[in-house]
Order: C-alpha cells, then sequence, then structure tokens
DNA sequence: CGTCAGACTGCAATCGATTGCATCACTCAA
DNA sequence: TTGAGTGATGCAATCGATTGCAGTCTGACG
C-alpha cells in the first residue's frame, strides 16, 4: 500500500465523517518508516515537544521580547526541525488581518473570451510583483459580469480590492463602493462624480498626443478604431477631437469605426472599411491588440499604399516594441501603473486620505508611423 | 469630519489597541447619516435579528433540510438585507479546507525579470479559469527561486499547488515533494525518477516536429536557439538531434546556440550569430518570444537572404498567429494544458491516484517558414 | 390524558492561533 | 523574615464559523 493509496483511503474515510478526529502518523511497509503523513503539526506540537505552553510559542516565533532568548532560540529550532509553520488561516482570523489582496478581472462570459489582453495581462503582473514587494498575497478572481459583486462579497477577509478594468461596470462599481468599505481601487479613467477611487492613463491627452502626431505630419483623415462607448475609449476619442481642433482639421463623423477590445472585431471592422473603399490616410487605434490587427490587415491587402498606412496604437505593451515593424503607440507605463495602483490601495488601507490618480501617457514613436 | 477621515481615525486607534472592541456604527454630518461604517457583520448579528441562534443562521445559510422552510427564507432575506456574508477564514478554519489553489510562479530576483513571458501569462490565464470553473480561489505568488519553499509552507492552508515551470528547480522541487503531503502539480518535462507529478507538452517530440519540418524542406544548417541546461529545452534539443538521425542529416554542434528565455538574451546570441557569419539556413527557437525576436533581428539585416531564412518557434502563444508574417511554431494548446494541470491537481486533491501527463504537441505551419 | 415520534432549534465544543492579565521564581533591600 | 521588584511563563478568553447531541414543542394515537 502505497502513501497515496493511503491517502486516498483516508480522504474516503473523511468524506464519511468517520475520520474526523482520527490521528494517522505514518506509513510504514515491511517495519520501515515510508512516509511521515501526520496530521499537519499545529502550535500545541511544538508547545509540548518543546515543554513550554502555546503562548510561550507564539511569542517565540513572533520574536516577542517577553521571551527568554535561550527559550526562544530553543523553540525556534524546534519548529523549523518539525517543518512547523503557522497555519494562516487561523492566525488571520485572531488578527482580524489577512494581507491578502484580491484582484479582480471582469470577463465576459461568452463562450472563449479569456483573460486575453497582453495588456490586463501584463498590468496582473505588474501588480502581483508590487504587492509581492509589500508582502501582501495576491487573490485572483476572474468573475463574470453579473456574478462580480457576489464573489467579491464572499471574499470579505481580503484587506483590500483592486478592479482591472471599469470597462462598461462604471454604474455597477460606483453603487457597490457606496455599499461597502473594503479599501479598493479601479484601473480605468477617472468619470466625472465618481465615487470610487482610480488610477488610471490620461486617456484624453493620450488620445490627443496620437492624434496631434499624425495630423502634424500632415494626414487629414485619420480613421479612429474603438468602442467609443467604453468610458476609457470615450476619452481617447474626445482627445482625437481635440487635436483636430487644435490643428484645425475637421472632425468626419465616419472616421470612428465602432470596435471592440476583441482582435476578431478589428478584423470585421478593418474589413469593412477596405471593402467600401472608404477614404483615410492613417489609423489610430484604440489598443496595441487592434493597431497589430490592423496592420495585419492592411499588409494582407498586398497594396502598396494601404502598407505604407501610418498605424498608432495604444497601451505600449511589451510585444509592441517587438513587432516587426515596431508599432508607435501611446505608452501607458504598465509597471508604473500597476505600482500606483497598489501604492493607492496600501495608503487606503492605512487609513489615509486617497485621491484617483491619472497617470501622463507618453507617445512612443517606432516604425509603423 | 468625512467617512474617509473617520475611518483614518479609527484605523490609527486601532493601531494602538485602543480600539480593539470599540464598535462604531455610522457616521453622522449634521444629523443625518452619511455611511454606514459598522463592523462587518457576523453571523450572531443576523441571528440576532432574526431571533433564532447561530447554529439555526449557519444552517439556514447552508441550506440545511434540518431548517423549516420559513425560518430558512427568513434568516435569508435578513441575511441578504444586510448585505451579510459568511467570514470564509472562520469557515475554513473550522471546515479545514479553503478551497483556495496557490499557482507558484519561480522568477529569479534579477532586477526587472518580471512575469514576462506571454505563455507563462496566458498559461496563469487558463489555469485561472479552469480553477474559477471548478468554484476554487486562486492564490498567486512570484516567488524568488530561494525562498519559494518558506512561501510555499507558509501557505499551508491552500488545497494544492500549482507550480508553473519547473525551470531549473527540478532537485529543489523533488525534495520538497517528498517532504510534504500538500497536492502538487508542476507545469513542465516528465524526467526519469521524478517524485512529483507533472503535466507538460511532449518536449522532444515538439522539437523532432519542428526540425522534421525545416529537414523535410531541404535545410541542412538549423540553428537551434535554447538553454539546453533546462530541461524543456534540452529535451526539444534532443527531438532536434532525433529529427537530424531520422532524415541522416548531421548535427553540427557550433548550430546549438545557448540563450536563456528572455529577450534580450536572444538578442545578444543573434548579434553574434550575424557578427560571425555562421553559416546557416533555417532557425528553430526554444520559445515564439526568442522566435519573435530572432525574426525582427533577421530583419534588422536588411539582407534580401536573412529576411527570406526561415524561422520556427515554440509555444503557440496567441501572439504568433498574429505576427505579420504569422509564426511557424510548436503549438502547446494552452488551455488544454491549463485545464489538464487542474484537473490532475482536483484528482489528487479527491485523494484519486495519479501520475504524469504528457501532451501531444502540435506543429502549426505559417507564414514566417 | 399519557406517551411517543418527528420536526425544529439551541447549547456548547471545536478549528488553531494571539494576548491581557495573573502567576511564579528569584533577587535584593529593609 | 518579609515585601517589593523584575523577568519569564502560563491561563483563559477570543476571533467567527460548524455540528453532534440534547432539548422543546407539536400533533397523533391508543
Amino acid at each position: 500500500m502505497t502513501a497515496s493509496d493511503i491517502r486516498g483511503t483516508i480522504v474516503q474515510l473523511r468524506e464519511k465523517s468517520l475520520l474526523w478526529r482520527t490521528k494517522v502518523d505514518f506509513v510504514c511497509e515491511g517495519g520501515t518508516l515510508v512516509r511521515d503523513i501526520s496530521k499537519k503539526k499545529k502550535m500545541s506540537d511544538i508547545a509540548r515537544l518543546a515543554g513550554v505552553s502555546e503562548s510561550t510559542v507564539s511569542r517565540a516565533l513572533a520574536d516577542s521580547p517577553l521571551i527568554n532568548a535561550k527559550t526562544k532560540a530553543r523553540i525556534r529550532a524546534i519548529a523549523a526541525e518539525q517543518h512547523y509553520a503557522i497555519n494562516r488561516q487561523a492566525q488571520n482570523l485572531r488578527l482580524q488581518s489577512s494581507r491578502t489582496i484580491s484582484v479582480v478581472i471582469p470577463v465576459d462570459h461568452e463562450p472563449r473570451q479569456h483573460v486575453s489582453d497582453p495588456f490586463f495581462l501584463e498590468l496582473i503582473g505588474a501588480i502581483a510583483d508590487a504587492l509581492t514587494e509589500a508582502e501582501y498575497d495576491v487573490l485572483l478572481s476572474r468573475v463574470h459580469r453579473e456574478s462580480w459583486r457576489a464573489k467579491v462579497m464572499s471574499q470579505n477577509y481580503v484587506d483590500g480590492v483592486v478592479i482591472i478594468g471599469q470597462s462598461d461596470l462604471h454604474q455597477d462599481i460606483d453603487e457597490f463602493s457606496r455599499q461597502t468599505d473594503i479599501p479598493m481601487v479601479v484601473w480605468g479613467a477617472k468619470l466625472a462624480g465618481q465615487n470610487y477611487v482610480s488610477v488610471g492613463t490620461d486617456n484624453r491627452k493620450g488620445g490627443s498626443l496620437a492624434s496631434e502626431y499624425l495630423l502634424e505630419r500632415g494626414h487629414k483623415r485619420i480613421l479612429f478604431l474603438g468602442d467609443c462607448q467604453l468610458p476609457e475609449v470615450g476619452l481617447r476619442y474626445q482627445g482625437y477631437c481635440d487635436a483636430h481642433e487644435a490643428t484645425g482639421v475637421a472632425v468626419s463623423a465616419d472616421l470612428c469605426i465602432p470596435c471592440s477590445f476583441v482582435r476578431e472585431s478589428a478584423e470585421q471592422a478593418m474589413h469593412k472599411v477596405l471593402d467600401t473603399k472608404l477614404d483615410f490616410d492613417a489609423i489610430f487605434a484604440a489598443s496595441d491588440i487592434l493597431a497589430s490587427e490592423v496592420i495585419k490587415q492592411l499588409w494582407a491587402t498586398n497594396s502598396r499604399t494601404m502598407r505604407s498606412i501610418p498605424v498608432v496604437g495604444f497601451d505600449d505593451i511589451s510585444m509592441a516594441s517587438h513587432m516587426a515593424p515596431a508599432l508607435t503607440t501611446v505608452s501607458q507605463n504598465i509597471y508604473v501603473a500597476g505600482a500606483s495602483l497598489v501604492d493607492n490601495l496600501l495608503r487606503q488601507i492605512k487609513g489615509e486620505p486617497v485621491v484617483s490618480e491619472v497617470i501622463q501617457p507618453k507617445l512612443k514613436i517606432r516604425s509603423s508611423a
């Protein structure tokens, strides 16, 4: 009988509630100890081994000055030897804090709509970095549009929540933030009258940077690709309009092509644009993923004119600088973004007053435009 | 005084231990209730409101048949109205289970070595998907090579652990797996005599698929780019050798170019290759990221010959199919991978015996080769 | 009217840690 | 000898839930 078999048996017995309190300490095979499958060590076990009380063990491990140095050393040695680790659930329950932050990613529940946008993936990485740095654990939750509040509520033990992308949830998030007192920060645009705290790029400025650049180089019919219903994208389009106004070029409505953040959507949009022979001389796409698809479609035309049309993206995902040709784009510095989000949240947790933050975008000029 | 100020004050008092048990129920401003900042509701609060005992509330919320239907409905209504959610820490402590899985990502602690490889990011997404599906929470931990064991030990309350990438930690993981009984699964190659359970692509097969393809098209001097010290890469190179042997082409050692998984490393390697005018007519890179960098460098030469050299990658990250030109690569289906990892782990948790799994790779032929 | 089954509900122990306060041993001065 | 003072340790309550067992209440049946 192998250790794995035994563990199986134990689990089965547990399920039938026959093994609630049984102790199984080791597995022997032909008389020799094969593997120690004892229950996890508790603080009381260490206390017994050290011949002291639980309180003393607790204090020793917490490095309390109350405990005699020698005793402390002895207890710690025993704990290490026994591979003992404090039960965080119990500790957190007692201490009423978990040093855990929930990172929430709202997704549609369309069949294969996964966390796919590299920008968000990279942002998650950056947030995880910053939180690890601050010694917080990261609880990652992908939640559906409809059920996210229930999910967040059920994770009520966390110290704070980061919501990645307000997207079309603005109303919902705003309402939620009024009902709860969990420290919370949202990646996205700062909208008028919002109750929650957000950290995000100045989308309007970003939009205007990209458009200005193209306008300055003499382009007059710049295609804008994106879903202006979404707060972030709407602002980018406003920036596009700002730039046109500043340079005295009229905005023509037919150049604003609706398109979600999904790559397939850009593909369809571009097909339609190319089929209808819409007249344009440059393209500003609301994200790098969209921009990369745009370039792909332009190249697919095999037309010299099309291939030379300048394209500007938004996000500056790491792929952008490594595409061939590299993509000109509006950079939201992802590591700065992650760090700001975390910093803001930690300040809230400490009880400091915080306000929404706006990060300055930068235009990265590369060969695509 | 705003609600936020008050919260700040409360936190400060708590820090001084002056507010350990104080109750603050609401904030008023000029006599009107501004915001309810009462302590989180406990089960006993609901019990009091409903005029029943805690036991009854607990059972009602757990939908126990012991409770009268009317009572149950009433209690649930009150709980919903009060925005009550069960404290998971306490529940887990009592139930001795957490429905939480720790996903561990070992990283070097070089300055900016973040979770960067898109393959891992996408894999994390896939794992999170599968775990969410199974109603598990995901605890994401980036850990340093040296300290990962301590970290995993400290998360001893989780139901299982997924380690992303055995990389050069094979020995370490193996040893760890002998000491603990936490269900655990590792993404990576199945190595001889390993004690832990792994799930991963058949790297050798993958390497041979890619090489065969190039050899069949008449290429005889195929550059292999990757760090053969790493188990996964070593196997890919073995596959490369297999294919050569099968087609009767001699493997020449100077074509195996050492290179880590970091993009910069590929850049340097390619510079050296191009500078030394090494003779080669095709390239097989150990990952898509490396392959994309290779292509970039080949294009940078501005030489017609170089630009037409076929390149094959490994991973099939989503970017691969969307590059222009699209990248030919060995596909490790990321969603299948994530699902298999999770499935394997959940079986372990249920106590079923499991074995390491090997997933069949597929060659995706696209325009880059 | 007594009794008993059956349907609910409550009491109290428990999960594994932390911590205010009490206690104990010991030293030293009065 | 006694009392104060100090340093180290233990006792027991506590965090917020779950659950075995015991208790209460109702109605039915003899």
